[in-house]
DNA sequence: CCATAATATCTCGATTTCAAAATTATTATA
DNA sequence: TATAATAATTTTGAAATCGAGATATTATGG
């Protein structure tokens, strides 16, 4: 008797929209309390820990639209946290770059940021974790090739 | 030598928003060559599996704030795919309901929505498929309890 | 039974996002 | 070297979402 595989295929990813969308909503919250949208955050974060990012790869990586981005950017720039500087090597391109300021507001956020997020994970247990991570990693590196 | 548990916690946190992302991204072009997007998808599916449901639960079901159900639903009125209808014991609520004409549409788009995330989850095994769905449910249903 | 709290939906204004077009700069081609 | 194609950013207008408040209804405690 055989499984259909489309139907399991369907429950995952259900249960992956769901667990995502649930660790998520408590997720921006605690970002959302520091005066940052979640946009925002994930901006200045990428800066943060990648260094200075032509506008163009910031939006590959978090998956927004240019002209969003600009928006988004603008709004950073207008809070101070960071500032555009032009690549010396090509006119077309704009680097953003965290400010010190910048620097510390993630400062602040990030520890509680990511004990939120263990809070939130610890119905797993670490060998678990563990193997989800190989699982979505096996799942979500194709997916994006498609 | 301790592994740091925040760090996986992290680290999983990042790959389940890389595979939700990544899938969802190609889920979404499907539908949207519908002509609806992927809340009214969500609606309507939910609708068309699930039955009648008062406003506020679909709210609940796809997380999303009660004057934006309202305005999808609308949406999905005007085009005729769905009515509203009283609730005979409670005045304050409203069920919407799927039409024959949104039975039919969803009924032609998903087998392709079906088939299309099938493919997209095909770098798994079934087994790894269903070890996946218990890691996520367990992930994910304590998360909405928060 | 009444006052108050809780619940469901809707309205409104503001924010965020996208898609398409416009702008400016670079690279490739003939 | 013009010219065309490509690329990065910005502008613009529309769509989607949220949050707070308004309204109507139902539930609850005294």
């Amino acid at each position: 008797m055989e499984k259909d595989s489309t139907a399991v295929s369907l429950k995952l990813f259900i249960v992956l929209s769901r667990a995502y969308k649930a660790i998520n909503e408590h997720v921006n919250k605690v970002i959302q309390a520091s005066g940052l949208n979640p946009t925002e955050f994930a901006v200045l974060e990428l800066l943060y820990h990648k260094g200075d990012q032509p506008l163009q790869q910031i939006g590959a990586k978090i998956l927004l639209a240019s002209g969003s981005i600009t928006y988004v950017v603008d709004k950073l720039e207008q809070k101070g946290l960071l500032r555009r500087s032009a690549c010396p090597t090509d006119r077309r391109v704009i680097f953003a770059q965290i400010t010190d300021e910048g620097k510390k507001l993630i400062q602040d956020i990030f520890p509680e940021h990511a004990q939120q997020i263990d809070k939130l994970m610890s119905s797993l247990s670490d060998s678990e974790k563990l193997e989800a991570i190989d699982l979505l990693k096996k799942l979500g590196l194709p997916a994006g090739k498609f």
